[in-house]
DNA sequence: CATGAATGAGAGTTCATTCAT
DNA sequence: TATGAATGAACTCTCATTCAT
């Protein structure tokens, strides 16, 4: 006689006034998720700012987890529109690659630390429920890269002594870990410099090893990873390494 | 690798009791925070696993957020500790950033995704306070980095037309990111194989261009110092090898 | 059978599409109430099953409890208009009982456990402003059984020493109870077989005591009720009883 | 990194101070339970009374479900105890019904009509977790009543022709009736001649058919022992005796 | 007549933290 | 030193109800 077997959610239709009324949600939201982080911001907020009530933000979003999750989604929709959109006119594997990297990196910077930070942790968060929603747009997001990747390894102009996972690590490791610099020393820095660099250093790796040295080198390679495990082992005292 | 004096704490009791006390506090809270995160880890399951009141963990630790400093410092200290003790032993900057990698990757995993994903993401915190810490933290812990880098710029062996702060990111990414991976997907993957792929990716992006004389050449060298010191046999599960 | 004149409506339409509306939101209010109770009821559920806006209700009727109201109500109507419609065509106070009897079983179990416990719940609700409109709607159901039991007793075909009230509860209380354990238990069982068993039960309950053995039989009960008081005021240690 | 897969539950353990707490909030909530229901009490209310912040009563309880749980499950326990107390003191399957019935209807009036309400409205939620342990909680209190009817059964003293269940609504039915009638009128009656009445009325109706003559013999032997045992006198007020 | 839109007014919970003993 | 006990201060979320259009 007391629980809810039905489940009412209060939708509105998507009215003119009521997509405003959203838009203008989500992109207080998206400030106040900036600015305080998921867990620190609370909806009052948001409500405040908007001078609304809080229940008017419960109307058009079932809570806080999913208003984060429409504006981290919103976002990643963004730059994946803005990607698709462009990538196909840019021609040359390495141009594609250094699309990607500029793109993302200004896109991130692009609107401030708070955000950037804020998609970059939340982007982590193994929750349950929705873990899985941020890594579908990850995946969609790192597709472009995955076809770049793997069209250069079929055609012989990307090293293929890797997996691809590996090597998206490779491209979007570093990217993140300079904006990570860059948020918490709160200095922004010259951002295509940056990508320019970057490029050029990961172009380098990708390369497959050298044309006539190529055996050579994959060998000193191997060698050099056996050796350093020898060493290791003369050196570490607990077994480690 | 004393203690991180930038911890404060409250009252610092000085018996051979408090010290276990404080280890044991240290111990459980380490677990919680990595089983849980910091936000949804709480006191009183710290206070409850060890069998005390909460006021007790309260006596020797001025809060939650000054326990969870104290344990990623502590965790810091360990890895910083044991890299400090054994680098020096390495020999070449190839092998040493090897033996960064592979140390890194290792220790992260070794306590389980929980841990990793606690160190990873509690560590870019651009908490208030503490912000400060976790910076001074990354900065000692990746000073030897730091300081291969540069010798290898110094000695022309690392290209020079990047900004170490560059390469500091594109080694650490790369080792986060694949971390992060491995979380979020569940597998723990083979870390030596990884360590060897990524540095093998790096090493080459590293190299100065046009270097693949010399550093045949280099090689050359370093195998014939490395067979006179060979005594014991090689491993034969590698396969490659 | 006219509707209920005690539950007061805001704004008395009358058009002929005005009272198909009316007619569909108590449908479906009672569906809604009988699936979750009054409480966990919601508006916005009866208003979105109807396709129309909540405020919509609110213009038929004044508030959720009104509507409640207006659903027992008229539960209460149809159940009485059945009863007045066929009881005359009934013969004999022990026919009579035994319709009620399983008239009342077989409409409140007929839409199935929801309705049931509901009806059963929320009439009992000792509601400021409505407790009195269910006691009503109690009075005139329960009017027939009265009347039946008081044309018996002044017949003498129903024992005349117990008061009206206590043999309606006598009659009532039971068949409440018989439904509350199909309602908790899930399980139905057989009304007809019920009733009967029930109304054998009761019926015999109500014989004024036996022929010659009158006066000798009820004694035996005063009597015995007496020395149950004394044996009890004997054993019971806190006064109590 | 968010949710808390360890479930933290704060339960003091049970000083003498904490007991009293208990108790206290237990007696506090009865009668806020009592004068609102469930829905309508607030735990803030509970706290108000008690001088005590809300959190305090959650550092006791779970909640305020499991805080009614409790309300109810420690007077289900009073009369549950009661009862198997005295009851084996009391002979004869007739004083033994008459016993219980005069218990309960003493006991569900004696805190007064809120409470009465309280628990018999609240006693049928069919409330997915709490259910099943109120369900339990009225097998233990009817337990006393199904040993007598089966007792009866077989021993040819009580009809065989009808299922125990039915018999034990035909018993408790009426009494819960009885009980509504005195909350919704707001008229407590008298306990004791109700209850005479009511095992009078139900005594017959469980009799065997045709058991009268063997009843009466029965009955005489009982009045004979009971004589012997008579020392004080009959009380008057009751009037026929 | 119908409704889109907004909200007032709480409710139940949670937890890190404090402090007298 | 250890802790039992208490709590301040939020926070998220709910929903019946209103009213201008």
């Amino acid at each position: 006689m007391e629980k809810n077997p039905a489940v009412p959610m209060r939708r509105p239709p998507a009215s003119a006034k009521s997509e405003q009324r959203i838009r203008d949600i989500l992109r207080v939201a998206r400030q106040v998720f900036s600015e305080a982080g998921f867990q620190a911001a609370t909806t009052t907020e948001i409500a405040q700012r908007l001078d609304v009530s809080e229940a008017t933000v419960f109307t058009y979003f079932g809570g806080k987890r999913e208003l984060c999750v429409r504006v981290i989604s919103d976002w990643y929709d963004e730059i994946i529109a803005k990607v698709e959109d462009n990538l196909p006119h840019v021609h040359g594997a390495r141009a594609q690659l250094h699309y990607l990297v500029h793109t993302y990196l200004r896109h991130l910077l692009a609107e401030g630390p708070g955000l950037c930070a804020f998609i970059l942790s939340e982007g982590r968060a193994r929750n349950d429920d929705f873990g899985e929603i941020y890594a579908e747009l990850q995946r969609r997001y790192t597709a472009p890269l995955m076809r770049i990747l793997a069209q250069g390894q079929a055609d012989g102009d990307i090293r293929q002594d890797m997996p691809l996972r590996l090597l998206r690590s490779a491209v979007y490791g570093p990217m993140e870990h300079v904006l990570w610099d860059a948020i918490l020393r709160g200095a922004r820095g010259d951002v295509t410099a940056t990508a320019d660099q970057l490029v050029g250093f990961l172009w380098q790796a990708l390369q497959p090893p050298q044309q006539n040295a190529l055996a050579l080198a994959q060998f000193r390679g191997e060698v050099q990873n056996a050796l350093h495990r020898l060493q290791s082992s003369e050196n570490s005292e607990g077994g480690a390494y």
